[in-house]
DNA sequence: AGCACGCCGACT
DNA sequence: GTCGGCGTGCTC
């Protein structure tokens, strides 16, 4: 009996596989189909054959199309997100197919597209580099690049320059050079690697151990300070496991921000490895090129965003994954998943190595690396010797006069930058002008209608905005309340930072970086080049301006006002603000010249800002550690939670509350807290609401979510609120 | 999730 | 008389 039934993977919230007719056509697991689904077309993909089905086998249809041009996905991938699935109980099925590009979602074969290629004409390869003005430098390069190169690709002219697709259509029109389609593949420029940098003992040690073992799963936490030269460590990882043939490597980074920033430097270290970036800023052809790139295994270096966890990569040796405390590795909506953890699950799947590299890792990861269930290598020197720590004070607002939110001694200290050339960074978490619009008379503050939060006044636009929703709206001319016109913004944000700069420090060149002054494209790029050229003074900005970034000259770092995260209710809000506060600290004097950093505080003596004067991670990991301990709060122990939302928060309620009984009933090993509402409470005009659950066993929590899941999807108020589990929460 | 069917209220 | 509201049910 043939096994002429396929089971097929769908993206439909139905955690089940469908089954149906392969209609004479072969076909294989981790194939792309199209099958009718109801009354329209939907993509699969191929999970398994079978003689017989469950379902009446009368009404099983045939699949329309098999995209036999595509590799199929590999079983490695296909299990890894089976896992992820069951783990963050989300449907299999859309987990699968939204961890493909969206171009492979879409009903169209996906095969490799043709590109346009450069070749010199007859003619052109008897011209000179010096006919070319000396002003059209891309027109020269591309020139000098075909020169070197019998063929030039689209994608390899993209390497060049971003006009250079343009210069070689121009020597085509010229007669130059001419072009032909050809299947996009992936190929590099010969050309020279950077010199290498040497490595200082703590270095040599750290790529020296994950080297010796780089044979078999191992989890390393690479713990080094801010300028101690991870990146070089990973480089030199690189290296070594590049070194045998077709092996990949899979680099994981927190944001798109840091992306063309990492990729630029491996590019120049590895400059005949193909090497293919991964996130969102791609176009969809780019990331469907991208995609295939790894997949085929072309792509030795593969970079990416969490979404590239899920990448198949036939032949990945090696995963790293750089801030990996960053909370932007756990996904917030649709499969909640932390890529750090499944980067964890995927390595030792494969039995390979995985790098954490941090300044200051998650305290699940320290909790590991005391454990010893990771392995941890620690750098406390600076890669750069003469480099030293900066000098960290907290002047106590509370004491001093204020000018527009400054204290005179971070004015004193950054006229001093002035006055020597040097430059300063401005740290301030709050975009716009002022976080609030408050009435003198009455004190009524501008709401947002569809949050529980307010609105941030803009004044560049005259508008004031919800920073949650997005909603804008004018300034409105009087107190919608009581009628009085005299209406402050009350508070300081990036742009009133920016203008009292300007009034305090006139001479002064000043930038502010934060995400309504980068959207456009090349903003932040242009911005950072201006920095390095010396051509700012003082740098205003948000968290962005907080990684990554290196600005030899920068001297001086002021924190102007987070005293709101050190009594969050959110138990993580200290570890994140200790992070935050490390990492911009980590800005000043890079290079030769020792940085001073001054925090502007109401709690100078908090214990956060005492660990953080002595830049000591360690003893304040060990520290919230304990804490945690005895309050009973993870790495201790297993939370998950059910979130749901509504129009009306009565139907959240009745959920939440069916749902709390149902937990209570299943099991007696995990504890379940009455519903409660979280700290936005409401949120695009939804109401909110979530049930914690907890325990210390793993085991327990899976079984029981399980449960409830199959449970709740059977009850008909389940189907009048939208709602998700988010197994190992990081916001409450 | 889509997309149907289905049974009640105000409009050309 | 029908257009359309969103409840309910199904998709191999």
């Amino acid at each position: 009996m043939p096994k002429t039934i396929l089971k097929i993977a769908l993206d439909v919230p139905l955690d089940r596989l469908f089954d149906y007719l392969s209609g004479g056509n072969v076909a294989q697991i981790g194939q792309r189909v199209l099958v009718p689904f109801g009354r329209r077309s939907q993509i699969g993909i191929v999970m398994g054959f079978a003689e017989t089905s469950e379902f009446p086998i009368e009404k099983l249809k045939p699949v329309t199309q098999v995209f036999v041009d595509e590799l199929p996905i590999n079983t490695e991938t296909l299990n890894l997100i089976k896992f992820s699935a069951d783990y963050y109980q989300y449907p299999f099925g859309q987990a699968l197919l939204s961890a493909l590009p969206s171009r492979l979602r879409q009903i169209a074969p996906a095969v490799s597209r043709k590109q346009f290629a450069y070749q010199l004409t007859e003619f052109g390869r008897t011209q000179s580099v010096d006919q070319i003005p000396k002003r059209q430098l891309v027109t020269r390069r591309v020139f000098e690049a075909l020169q070197a190169s019998e063929l030039l690709t689209e994608v390899e002219l993209d390497a060049i320059s971003s006009g250079a697709r343009k210069a070689a259509k121009q020597l085509v029109l010229d007669g130059w050079a001419s072009s032909k389609q050809v299947q996009a593949g992936l190929r590099v420029l010969e050309q020279q690697s950077a010199i290498e940098p040497d490595l200082n003992e703590e270095q040599a040690h750290a790529v020296e151990q994950i080297v010796q073992n780089s044979t078999e799963f191992k989890a390393w936490l690479l713990h080094g300070i801010t300028g101690s030269g991870k990146t070089e460590v990973y480089i030199r990882l690189m290296q070594h496991f590049l070194a045998s043939k077709d092996a990949q490597v899979l680099v994981l980074v927190p944001e798109i921000n840091l992306t063309p920033q990492l990729e630029s430097r491996f590019r120049s270290r590895f400059a005949n490895i193909p090497l293919v970036s991964l996130h969102s800023n791609l176009s969809e052809s780019e990331r469907l090129h991208h995609w295939q790139m790894a997949q085929s295994g072309a792509a030795k270096i593969v970079i990416g965003t969490r979404l590239s966890i899920f990448t198949p990569l036939p032949n990945l040796k090696l995963i790293i994954i750089d801030e990996e405390h960053d909370g932007s590795y756990k996904q917030q909506d649709s499969m909640r998943y932390h890529a750090r953890d499944i980067a964890l699950v995927r390595a030792k799947r494969l039995n390979i190595p995985v790098v954490l590299g941090s300044a200051t890792p998650a305290l699940e990861s320290w909790h590991n690396a005391t454990a010893n269930k990771y392995n941890l290598l620690s750098l406390n020197q600076r890669a750069v010797t003469a480099a030293q720590l900066p000098n960290i004070e907290c002047i106590d607002t509370t004491k001093v006069n204020l000018q527009q939110g400054l204290t005179p001694q971070l004015i004193t200290a950054l006229k001093l930058r002035l006055a020597r050339k040097e430059q300063s960074l401005l740290f301030i978490n709050r975009r716009g002008y002022s976080p609030v619009l408050l009435c003198s008379a009455c004190h009524w503050i501008a709401p947002c209608m569809r949050c529980s939060s307010r609105l941030v006044v803009h004044l560049g636009q005259r508008k004031l905005r919800c920073h949650h929703c997005g909603h804008e709206q004018k300034i409105p001319l009087q107190c919608p309340s009581c009628g009085n016109a005299d209406l402050h913004p009350t508070g300081h944000g990036t742009q009133r930072l920016e203008q009292t700069l300007a009034q305090l420090l006139p001479t002064a060149r000043i930038a502010r970086v934060d995400r309504d002054s980068i959207s456009r494209k090349n903003a932040l790029v242009e911005i950072l080049d201006k920095v390095h050229n010396q051509e700012i003074d003082i740098l205003v900005g948000t968290q962005m301006l907080a990684k990554g970034h290196d600005f030899p000259n920068l001297t001086l770092v002021g924190v102007i006002d987070t005293d709101s995260a050190l009594h969050s209710p959110d138990f993580r809000a200290s570890e994140r603000l200790f992070a935050q506060l490390m990492q911009v600290a980590g800005r000043a004097g890079r290079a030769d010249k020792a940085g001073q950093v001054i925090i502007q505080t109401q709690f100078p003596e908090h214990v956060l800002f005492n660990a953080l004067r002595s830049q000591d991670y360690v003893s304040y990991a060990n520290a919230m550690l304990q804490e945690r301990e005895q309050v009973q709060f993870p790495p201790y122990v297993f939370m998950a939670l059910l979130r749901a939302e509504a129009n009306d928060f009565a139907l959240v309620q009745q959920f939440l509350n069916h749902a709390f009984k149902l937990v209570r009933d299943l099991s007696t090993d995990v504890t379940v807290y009455d519903p409660i509402r979280p700290q936005m409470e409401r949120l695009k005009g939804m109401e909110r609401g979530h049930v914690l659950m907890q325990t210390s066993n793993r085991g327990a929590l899976q079984k029981l979510l399980r449960n409830l899941v199959s449970q709740l999807r059977g009850q008909a108020i389940a189907a009048k609120v939208r709602w998700a589990i988010d197994v190992d929460p990081l916001e409450f």
